[in-house]
DNA sequence: CCTAAACCTTATAGTAACTATAGAGTCAAG
DNA sequence: CTTGACTCTATAGTTACTATAAGGTTTAGG
């Protein structure tokens, strides 16, 4: 038998999200603020653990924080569709494909850069005078 | 003809880099402290553009700031060998080979979720019941 | 019943790597 | 000689937390 409400540690431990991050989920507005105990102690219901699993699971897919917020507010106006959810996602899919293919100049850059090289036990490196130089 | 030393704001515009910024190189032990006007105005050499530049292109190459400080390190004191800066490009490479994975299994998970939209207009959307979902 | 561990509270500062701002001094051109 | 562009320092803001201090509460053991 579940008891309705549990307290920030319990919550944590069913999320596997630290209380101070909790706390700092409230703090900046994402979470709602929970009722307290007589004591002052934060208690969540199934309700709260729901909301920060939407957090978690968005964090997880690389949403910002601010992305997450906009997601939140369309399901808190209660009259999003998913048509406007499937739109958050794909311009998340495409900031996502952004950033791979920039780290993939990257990549080819720096194995490039490592194919130069001679292992040469001596201070006369192609991979420093490349980081030198000036224009 | 050149002159041999140049203010902060030269040094920016043969580099593409704000003055806050190297100032912030200065700060952060990245930069030398230049020499200053009478009046005391940064002023720049060859030298020191040469050591911009090497910054700017490692922080180009995805190098953290710490990397950063190494290479530098290494170059400092004068000793290093081509394998040893060879050694942190290699780092690097699988820092960065392993984002893109990271980021590759993301574009999977929401690619997913963007194909099981079925662009409804009502507010009934698997992507948001997988998002609230409680383990 | 008491105490000590394990929890909870707030407020504040630290992290990376800058960027922006305020308030003041300096330099070059018209 | 004054105006505008430049420079200076010091400080605060950014993102998304994490860590700390200094204290109150709850619970399990002896």
């Amino acid at each position: 038998m579940t008891e309705k409400f549990f307290t920030i540690g319990k919550l944590s431990s069913k999320t596997g999200c630290k209380p101070e991050t909790i706390r700092y989920y409230e703090q900046v507005g994402l979470l709602f603020e929970p009722t307290r105990s007589e004591s002052g102690y934060r208690l969540y219901d199934y309700d709260g653990l729901k909301r920060l699993n939407f957090i978690l699971h968005s964090r997880e897919l690389g949403f910002s924080q601010n992305s997450i917020r906009e997601l939140l507010h369309l399901v808190d106006k209660g009259e999003y569709t998913c048509e406007q959810v499937e739109a958050m996602v794909q311009g998340q899919l495409k900031e996502i494909r952004l950033k791979i293919s920039q780290l993939k100049v990257l990549e080819s850059a720096l194995s490039d850069m490592a194919q130069k090289c001679e292992k040469g036990k001596t201070p006369d490196c192609p991979i420093v005078d490349l980081l030198f130089k000036v224009d």
